[in-house]
DNA sequence: AGGCGATTTCCACTGAGTGGAAGGCTTTCC
DNA sequence: GGAAAGCCTTCCACTCAGTGGAAATCGCCT
């Protein structure tokens, strides 16, 4: 007996499927990439060679597959990230400069938050999330400075989705995280400890475009211990002031 | 009459077919992708919502498509762009601070350079290049430094290739580009004078890994005003041997 | 040498993908 | 104001590109 009938997704969905296989950066095994796309693996050999042959992804001395140059000089040139970080990156680093913690430039996707930058210092504390790897919205000082001024859809949305915890501190019932994010709304800055990290806090403030729609938010994240220093706050407020203007917001009254 | 025989390329090369006709960077309307990737509207249309349902390309509200988040998270996770990035940052912005111009850090992709970051002062000259473009590796100063040190087929292929003249003083003869490189093995620097950008000149010099081999290149690109201040070719040199120290190279003899 | 896991090739079968055409919607121009 | 020009979406009869189980091959470890 031999191959016959078609599978339930497209050539798309499955070419889509293996790229997913990716989103961790890690370099893998033709094996791992059919288990984790859950395909075939004929097919995943066939397509992955198709992939490998446009330069999506290319094949390494040993054997394993990566994310090629093509997909990088692709993703690299998506308008929003590309406008954000440009207008942002002198900011950054001035407030690396001032506080030598994390500094990072964030936007909201779907239900989770993206770090689009970061810049760290020497000492910084220990963080395991990276450029492109997706984080919750109730967990982070950006997530909850984003989800303050996202649509309403979005607040019920995650909401919906149930707010997991990850450490002890973390807000996992509707009507503190409805309180946090007015309290946000109120202050301009979002604060968030030992939400998703242990030992560490961030603080946040909302960046705008010109139209004045919140687009990204900035944070710092540093040790605990030095939780309440009031440079942190001070930092990240002006530094979002700054990209927000880079960006073309003139605040009210203008 | 209607539909009928398949095309001549599978769905993975028309899939990636309008993949490529994002490759400026550009938001396009669903006929200007058809027209570039040079299929039928019909097929296209079908073919671009696989993509928007995916997350890799999105519909912004005027109906124009652009290159989305989902391809963005995947791009930036490219291992070597990562790795080069992250030991590089700081080094490049001690340059800027040096020397307020435009400083670059640039792979080999395949016959073409391309800039993996840039950071720019206030005051650098205007230029059109952008992060994720492809140059042409005998037309610049991080182009020279790459080539210098690449097998011998890539400059066979260049040469192959032929010498594409920009301007009146790009390198267009292969004696002076293989007189050009033994030069830039030599001292360690690669200098390209309106090559490429009239009134611009750059100085680059490359980067090693631990393995002991070039896999990226530093630059300067500063107006002619400039050209001889030492500074460039030191600031530059020096920023290389720290990425490469960063990337685990140790100088023979340690 | 032999076994195990990963990779590559083979091939009979069929429905997923194809693209021309027609219809709708919006903008521009005379 | 009408009609011409673009752009986008839907429809559908036709057919071959894609499928995937199985078998062959490779490469490493014991």
């Amino acid at each position: 007996m031999s191959g016959g009938g078609r599978g339930d997704r497209s050539v798309a969905e499955k070419l889509f499927a293996i790229a997913d296989a990716f989103a961790g950066g890690e370099e893998l095994t033709l094996t791992d990439i059919a288990r984790r796309a859950r395909l075939p693996l004929s097919t995943t050999h066939r397509l992955v060679g198709q992939w490998a042959e446009w330069g999506g992804l290319v094949r390494a001395d040993d054997g394993r597959y990566r994310v090629g140059m093509r997909l990088w000089r692709l993703g690299v040139r998506q308008p929003t990230a590309m406008r954000l970080r440009n207008a942002a990156m002198p900011y950054l680093e001035d407030l690396l400069d001032a506080t030598g913690e994390h500094v990072h430039l964030a936007v909201r996707d779907g239900l989770g938050v993206v770090y689009l930058e970061r810049r760290s210092g020497e000492h910084a504390v220990a963080m395991v999330s990276d450029v492109g790897t997706v984080l919750p919205l109730h967990a982070t000082g950006v997530g909850l400075a984003l989800l303050a001024h996202a649509p309403g859809e979005v607040y019920d949305d995650v909401v919906a989705a149930g707010l997991t915890r990850f450490l002890p501190n973390t807000i996992t019932e509707e009507p503190e995280l409805r309180r946090r994010l007015a309290e946000v709304r109120g202050t301009g800055i979002a604060t968030s400890v030992q939400a998703l990290t242990r030992g560490a806090f961030s603080v946040a403030a909302p960046v705008r475009d010109a139209t004045g729609e919140v687009v990204a938010a900035v944070s710092i994240i540093a040790h605990v211990e030095r939780l309440g220093e009031p440079q942190f706050a001070l930092g990240v407020r002006i530094a979002a002031r700054g990209i927000s203007a880079a960006l073309g917001y003139r605040p009210p009254g203008t």
